[in-house]
RNA sequence: GGGGACGUAGUUCAGUUGGUUAGAAUGCUGCCCUGUCACGGCAGAGGUCGCGGGUUCGAGCCCCGUCGUCCCCGCCA
């Protein structure tokens, strides 16, 4: 049996043509001696119409038919009488009259319908993934994931990017997330790592000549998930020689604006850029999210005399954050926010502007003025808490902020998104997005997503972070990334202030990719390894195979890597990884479908040289 | 590792102060119905109240434990 379209394809000018149309009962509609059935398929749904007077076996074959049934439908396209076409349906012009109907398969009643819209249950979509799967937001978000994934192969491959696969069986390296590891058979007691990034073959790729290199890479980190991380994830990876960030920076935006394109929507280039000093004082946050206005330092409104009186630290930023739309609080409103501010590092807020105006009214007035407060606008003053100045070490780099300023901000800046989250129907900045997704099936053309979609580079990161357990000093990323060059002299007498040449990528305050100009050259690879306390043993013992090849006339190169399932979550307007990933895992990764993990049997661990540690 | 929410019919949920036979919607089954499109009408079936233990004359409800799903913190170079 050969379709000759498919359900979603008919219109009415393809009235009068004979069909074989196959798909699945989405509905069926029994009136008796005439049966509507509707016919679904990735493609849309049609309307097949059985009359029992003009083909009483189609019919009685439809009176058999139940939801996600397949069958074939085989008739004549006719158009609707003009009252009872349905404008809702894009073949809502059409129906088919069948004269014949061949069921190809039953189905048992399914646990829950493909047909609708909204499904709750998380536990009962992952058992039955396929039938989740067959619901049309499932499919769309997949033909925007293939769209998206196709866009940045052709134009990747158009600036001369190979694409080249690099090994899912590879070598551990402690450092970072923990490893999925894989047992060899052939060497007892031997492990191989699932890879979390393929890092160091990208660079040996570089060194191997390739110049410009791609993958749509999986990745593995075996840590606990949340909404935005799944063990396995799809990166968009690339890697270049003789880049300057600049570059890379236009390379991305080029495929990004090019995927957005292909899924509809537009997305004006170049993205802008803000140092990771800048997006603290600015956001209070690393991934800044640019639909809603940022924090303005306050500080100037205040009289040091009225800094005393509130108990505010005066040597510590004082910053208003605001929300436009939100309105004033109510006393249990502000209450209920209360657990959502961090209070942990000794920043303290003040969301009570009545009761500060009583006492402080020329403050008030010039803070609103600063802060371009209007009316109607949410106002929240976030400063440091001077009963907590004396207890506090704070480490000061010039130029650089400090570790209790940094506290401020980003208590200012995570009560920003969370507050923004919660009151989103009151400020409706989140909303542009819902309205542009999906912009390309209703058939509106290239959509604007310059007010939906706000991407901005983020640069200049610190090299290093203070780990205050161990008093060592961590990379804050990873340590194959360059410094700046008139920073190198500070790598050991005062690490705090080299910056790095890393950037990341946010879009609407999340983290979609990071990337960074990498070390090329083996005596600085080796500096910084010592300056994050790795001996020279230990550093050969890891990356031995690596400071090796860097000897070998290895060209300045740099890239990046994007989260595919991120991009794709944010552009199918959806919250959780889980509907953008077509096999995802649960919170306690597991795999509810095929239900993995399972233990082997003693004959599989026997082979590999394993023994569990569980009492049996 | 820690915190929070949830777990009752296939599904989504309600269930009062602990009190007779645990309800609704939807789905499902049967019958009726020639213009529906979330079709409609009538009738019916459907429950290990996640699991285990405890308190009580009596537990869906209270207590302890445990399992699962989701969200968050830690973690994620």
């Amino acid at each position: 049996m050969q379709r000759t379209h498919t359900c979603g394809e008919l219109r009415a000018e393809d009235a009068g043509k004979s069909v074989v149309l196959l798909g699945w009962v989405n509905r069926r509609r029994d009136h008796g001696n005439l049966i509507f059935l509707d016919l679904r398929d990735r493609y849309g749904i049609s309307q097949v119409v059985l009359d029992k007077d003009l083909s009483p076996a189609g019919h009685a074959k439809a009176e058999q038919a139940r939801p996600e049934y397949v069958v074939a439908a085989i008739g004549k396209v006719r158009l609707r009488g003009k009252d009872v076409i349905n404008p809702k349906m894009v073949t809502g012009e059409i129906e088919i009259v069948a004269d014949k109907v061949r069921i190809l398969n039953d189905a048992k009643v399914p646990p829950f319908s493909p047909a609708e819209d909204a499904i709750g249950n998380e536990e009962v979509r992952l058992k039955y993934r396929y039938l989740d799967l067959r619901r049309a937001e499932m499919q769309r978000n997949f033909e925007v994931r293939h769209k998206i994934a196709l866009a940045v192969r052709q134009y990747l491959s158009a600036q001369s990017f190979y694409e080249v696969e690099t090994p899912f069986m590879t070598r551990s390296t402690p450092e970072g997330a923990r490893d999925y590891l894989v047992p060899s058979r052939v060497h007892a007691g031997n492990f191989y790592a699932l890879p979390q990034s393929p890092q160091l073959f990208k660079q040996i790729l570089m060194i191997s000549g390739f110049d410009r290199y791609f993958q749509i890479a999986r990745c593995f980190r075996d840590e606990d998930l949340r909404a935005d991380r799944q063990p396995e994830f799809t990166q968009i990876d690339l890697e270049m020689t003789f880049p300057q960030q600049e570059t890379i920076f236009r390379v991305v935006e080029g495929f990004l604006a090019s995927s957005f394109a292909a899924v509809g929507i537009s997305l004006p280039v170049p993205f802008p850029q803000i140092t990771y000093d800048d997006a603290m004082r600015q956001f209070g946050i690393d991934k800044p999210d640019l639909r809603l206005p940022g924090l303005t330092d306050v500080k100037a409104a205040f009289a040091e005399s009225d800094l005393t009186t509130l108990a505010i630290d005066p040597a510590l930023p004082v910053v208003a954050l605001r929300i436009p739309k939100v309105g004033e609080l109510s006393r249990k409103e502000r209450d209920d926010n209360k657990p959502l501010f961090d209070t942990r590092k000794g920043a303290k807020y003040i969301d009570d502007l009545k009761r500060l105006e009583k006492s402080f009214p020329d403050a008030v007035v010039k803070l609103r003025e600063l802060a371009k407060a209007e009316e109607g606008d949410l106002l929240i003053i976030v400063a440091g808490d001077a009963a907590t100045h004396i207890n506090a070490s704070d480490t000061k780099v010039e130029g650089r902020l400090s570790e209790r300023e940094i506290a401020v901000y980003s208590a200012a800046g995570n009560f920003r998104v969370e507050l923004a989250k919660k009151y989103a129907d009151r400020h409706g900045a989140f909303a542009v997005t819902d309205a542009v997704v999906g912009a390309e099936e209703r058939n509106t053309g290239i959509v604007d997503g310059s007010a939906a979609f706000r991407p901005i580079w983020v640069t200049d990161f610190p090299m290093f972070e203070h780990d205050p357990e161990t008093g060592k000093w961590m990379p804050a990323h990873h340590p194959f990334t360059s410094p700046h060059e008139e920073d190198m002299d500070r790598l050991v007498s005062d690490p705090a202030s080299v910056r790095a040449r890393y950037y990341d990528l946010a879009m609407n305050g999340l983290e979609l990719g990071s990337g960074s100009i990498r070390i090329h050259r083996q005596d600085v690879q080796k500096q910084i390894f010592s300056a994050l306390g790795m001996s020279e043993e230990e550093a050969k013992e890891r990356f031995g195979f690596f400071l090796e090849a860097l000897q070998y006339g290895t060209p300045p190169h740099g890239g990046i890597a994007l989260g595919l399932d991120r991009l794709v979550m944010i552009l199918a307007g959806a919250t959780s990884l889980r509907e953008v990933i077509a096999f995802p895992k649960t919170a306690k990764a597991i795999d509810l479908m095929v239900d993995a993990p399972t233990p082997v049997s003693d004959v599989q661990l026997k082979e590999l040289h394993i023994r569990t540690a569980l009492k049996s």
